[in-house]
DNA sequence: GATGAATGAGACTTCATTCAT
DNA sequence: AATGAATGAAGTCTCATTCAT
């Protein structure tokens, strides 16, 4: 037979990456075994054995895929220009993030993978990727403090961790709780957010 | 050794849980081996057998323990008189908790269990637990908008959820990088809680 | 404490193998373990181990009494003066025998003690024992033979094991089906019995 | 070593039987580990499991097995035209089967299930296999009698089970001394035979 | 004599991975 | 490239037995 072209080889990757990724939501990264992504995947465990060197690596490119995904998300919500339509162009674009059924079976496994990070050092880098989530979030928000449009007064890094914390805790709570009411957690989020542009 | 006193048998389920603790803490839940915590307790595989049905049973256990603590917690902040107070003894509370090294390493344990909880129905009653947490921190806020130390046009259960998720969220913030600095995140914290009150 | 007396030393043993026997008939030899018998028995394991050195022991113990209890009723029944006599009198004790509910009870018991005497050579002296049954039989039907009660063209060996067939089989089949029609069976075993003095 | 065909995976379940039957008649069915069937098939722990959910299947398939070779070696005895030269072609079918060293192996599984029948739920519906048998039998007798071949004025039930409990009683005799004389026991039998179908 | 918590060897089973085809 | 039967290390758990009290 012949090698598949590049763009076969990248969708046969995709294809046992999606069936890896719904497995993890479903099942739990650690209950899954080969054998079921192999089932989800329609393929048999020499064909995935193919094109991962075993479940570590499909785990750690799910996790790269993860976070790749999240910062993509938040690096767009910070070019605007100025921070207050940032903020709200960045709250409802996450909004919609978080009422997407699709994403929120992908964030399940982003869960697990951030409760891995601490005990697994080949996927702690991956987490560490989202302290560059922190490090984009940071100069947005030193750069609005310069422009006096937040207060010049608190620590840009204690701030920027409270924001990503706002945001990672209801990723936990909506995990938990699917059927969250995100109309209720919208308004308080915004209210925070002209509490503070408004200071 | 026959009959162990009441006080002697819990002794002994603590022996166990805190090996179990510290394993999970150090490996991992499901890296962990009952053959670890056999060890970490310096007793015998049927020894833990004794006092703990299997596997799973000690992993509640120590999901339970964790959860009743961190609620023990948030209710001794909420008695508390007036809001205001309240939010900064309990802001001092969680910090000095935070700062803790011991609670560090138990709390690794907690965001496995988060992470689980996900995907493991014995255990979702347990983080069903953290949602009594919300109800209490929901009725202190209930009670401080009807008191006017804290705007009423704000949903009480949004409110409720971005304060516990600024909580969870610097846990697992903190998790990942266990040198983060506290000081900043309090300044931050304290800043926001003033730009709550104050309204 | 005084050292039991042997009146109340046999007690104790009885006790065990009583409730040995009882968890031997209900769950089977293999599948009873010692904390089975100690329960059933009241008592605690280092109690049983006081008068049995092990499983093994009481296995054994419950071995013997099983089989003495039969060679016994078959001496019995070969004591009578004539043969039809005896064979008519050992019918109607063996009838009430297999009709008896403790005795069936018992018997699955004994059933299971013949399988095991095929591997354990343990055990299988035990059921040697049962081969003096045989003798006893063998005797009888040799006497019966010579004063012209039973054919003499017939090997009396031959005679003997299809009369001890007969009783270990319908035992099999009563222990399978305990709702069994024992009377339809006398029926035809009176049958042959005539049959075999007619000739 | 893909591709099984149908062929092939048969010829690994019989492999695997054939391990688990010789152990089981060697060292017993409780006493016969994974760890000894693999050995004895040449095959790891795992393959066996490719092809056995585990070893209360194989017991399950070796009992089925059993059963199924004995059920039909009666019926082929039972349809000979006539009772008596019935009687006579299985009795002699019956005595090479006894006589037949692989088969005499065999049947100290079978004694094993027999006795495991009795406390196990699973096993019991292969041992009821064993009425029918009773009622390939039954019909053959009362079908005699009917022909005025065996006296009518005895209980065909009753009949069956003792021309039965002749072969299993013997069946396990001859286990427990595999050196017993067949021959006498032909002669007790056939004089049997004879007394019966003369009356 | 009795207690019962503790021991630890060993059983059953799973599953990531390999390799002949 | 793909197949899937096979491998075998490792995990969970049981249970006959012991021994300090």
């Amino acid at each position: 037979m012949p090698r598949l072209t590049a763009r076969t080889a990248a969708a046969r990757r995709r294809q046992i990456l999606d069936a890896a990724t719904a497995c993890f939501s479903e099942r739990g990264i650690h209950a899954t075994t080969m054998h079921d992504i192999c089932q989800r995947a329609r393929l048999s465990p020499g064909a995935v054995y193919c094109w991962f060197t075993g479940k570590e690596a499909i785990i750690d490119a799910v996790a790269d895929e993860r976070h790749a995904r999240e910062r993509d998300m938040l690096q767009a919500a910070t070019t605007a220009a100025d921070p207050r339509t940032a903020f709200r162009s960045f709250l409802d674009a996450y909004l919609d993030w978080l009422a997407d059924p699709a994403e929120q079976r992908r964030r399940r496994v982003s869960i697990q993978m951030w409760a891995d990070a601490l005990v697994n050092d080949r996927l702690r880098p991956s987490v560490r990727a989202g302290i560059d989530q922190q490090a984009i979030a940071r100069d947005f928000i030193t750069a609005a403090q310069a422009a006096g449009d937040l207060p010049a007064d608190v620590p840009a890094d204690g701030l920027t961790r409270v924001l990503l914390a706002i945001i990672q805790g209801f990723i936990l709570q909506q995990a938990w709780e699917p059927d969250i009411d995100i109309g209720s957690y919208r308004q308080a989020v915004g209210f925070l957010i002209d509490a503070l542009t408004a200071t």
